[in-house]
DNA sequence: GTACAACTTGAAGTTAACTTTAAGTCAAGG
DNA sequence: CCTTGACTTAAAGTTAACTTCAAGTTGTAC
């Protein structure tokens, strides 16, 4: 007993904004069958998807790291608790680094960033795990933002 | 003793862009006085408000929400301990969110995605503070996002 | 069968946060 | 003084992630 949803109903139950939903099917983030006349038709599972690419937005992934985490899962068959491991193992490394920094500028505002060592090469808040360590002086900063920061 | 720094100086210990430390000066969040000859030429203070501007860019704060923060800082004395704490009170209530949420991505990858909760509405992840409750079926989402997420 | 909301596409518009370009001016060494 | 690299401005260009618009089509309720 397959279900299908209308795009506005998609919109409805994710949050995503229908012409949001139409951008995410051009960039290959989720599918859609078509009814007799040409209109999406949505499987239920879409909406799983959807609500992680949220999770993942919000978080401030772009959608294309979000895109390549979701090719690890399987087309065709319903994705697995296996499969969805498969994608915490591939980020697991890069949300660690994000809440340390989020810690960091926390705890900072209090500590780290009073005390003026911001401009240190040292301070946790810009070197937050000891990773870089000769470049000249000044602060430096983290390796691989996980927000894009062109510089 | 004032040692002013040239604009190059500042690119290299603070490690952003000439073009982006004058779009900063025109956008008010850092100053600079100007050589005889119009150059611009910044004091050592500057590079601690850089310092904490790279911070705050790279947890996904946007250029205004530090603007707003650093109007808390006093102009022309320089920032006491006690003026960056002011700003620590102001976002320390979006950074624990903000953490909270990343957790949740990041447990939710091993967990709660995985069983499949996703699509429901008491998840963690998709309501993780339980701030919102009665909004119709499917998943909701976080209220006032730290990124910027438009739908 | 006829309204009318919901849907379709392609193209153009939007916003943030910069960067790049063009055309010149300043600063410091020899 | 002259050269050369660093600097100036204003304006236009860039990228991601969408939204809006225009013009037409579909689905459904009466």
């Amino acid at each position: 007993m397959e279900q299908l949803l209308t795009i506005s109903e998609v919109a409805d139950r994710s949050g995503f904004a229908a012409s949001a939903l139409r951008y995410y099917e051009r960039e290959g983030l989720v599918q859609a069958t078509r009814s007799p006349g040409g209109q999406r038709r949505y499987e239920r599972h879409e909406l799983r998807r959807l609500a992680f690419i949220a999770a993942a937005r919000h978080v401030g992934l772009t959608l294309d790291e979000i895109r390549d985490a979701l090719s690890l899962l399987p087309t065709g068959r319903n994705p697995t608790k296996a499969d969805w491991a498969k994608i915490s193992r591939s980020w697991r490394h890069r949300l660690d680094a994000e809440i340390a920094a989020l810690e960091s500028l926390r705890d900072g505002l209090d500590g780290c960033i009073g005390c003026g060592c911001l401009s240190l090469q040292r301070c946790r808040l810009s070197n937050p795990r000891d990773v870089v360590a000769p470049r000249g002086p000044g602060a430096v900063f983290l390796p691989e933002p996980l927000h894009p920061h062109p510089e």
